[in-house]
DNA sequence: GATCAATATCGACGGTAATCGATGTTGCTC
DNA sequence: GAGCAACATCGATTACCGTCGATATTGATC
């Protein structure tokens, strides 16, 4: 798993290393698909803070297999959590993820 | 040009429809590579706020055409400028571009 | 334990992007 | 205007990524 926290100050502020950036690339790459976006939309915007994959296919109208790429993606990157409860898998953004994003593009 | 203004609202705060969020993938894609990111850093973190092309090719270690081309995406996605001024071209960071996208990642 | 439903993984295909050498373009200088 | 330097574009190659059908895996139910 890519850590934010450990690698890279806001990149308007101080140097980055090639390695940093590769770790950042790879972050805001999870970023970079509108599908993995709606994805991420609709779980972040759910009432109850988490989503039933079987709840996520039709939206975004793309295949099963398709949203299952996406979703793990998204996990790989740490962006969202998974739950299995029994048959099913609820989805969760994990915010704190999002927040380092936000700082290291942050004004200097 | 993409729009980011007009176009999305916070992720984790309101629906996403799939039209923004090609936009929106669109400006994360400019973000996700490497050399992108370290020219993004060499160029804001300047002290004159400028940076000569001619400057950029040896710090990230790739070929002349090469960063030309990283240079002509981050101008597409908005995130830089380019002044040319005689033979030597000078890039500056467009500073509202990427506080639009910290907006974008702001929590609910 | 046989069947069914929800997810994940696999394999393959098609498109796209990163890279570089070669070449074109522009502007300076003598 | 000839030569040179900075930068962009072109063409080709390679690698990667999104997508989906088919299949495997897991867990619930009867």
């Amino acid at each position: 798993m890519l850590d934010l926290a450990a690698c890279c100050a806001p990149i308007r502020r101080e140097p980055l290393d090639p390695a940093d950036a590769r770790v950042l690339a790879e972050a805001f790459r999870a970023l970079a698909d509108p599908v993995r976006l709606q994805l991420l939309n609709l779980i972040a915007t759910s009432a109850a803070g988490e989503v039933c994959a079987c709840d996520l296919v039709e939206p975004v109208g793309k295949s099963q297999p398709t949203v299952s790429h996406h979703l793990k993606v998204l996990r790989e990157a740490g962006l969202v959590e998974a739950d299995k409860r029994g048959t099913w898998v609820w989805y969760s953004v994990v915010p704190h993820r999002l927040d380092e994003l936000r700082r290291v593009l942050a004004r200097r």
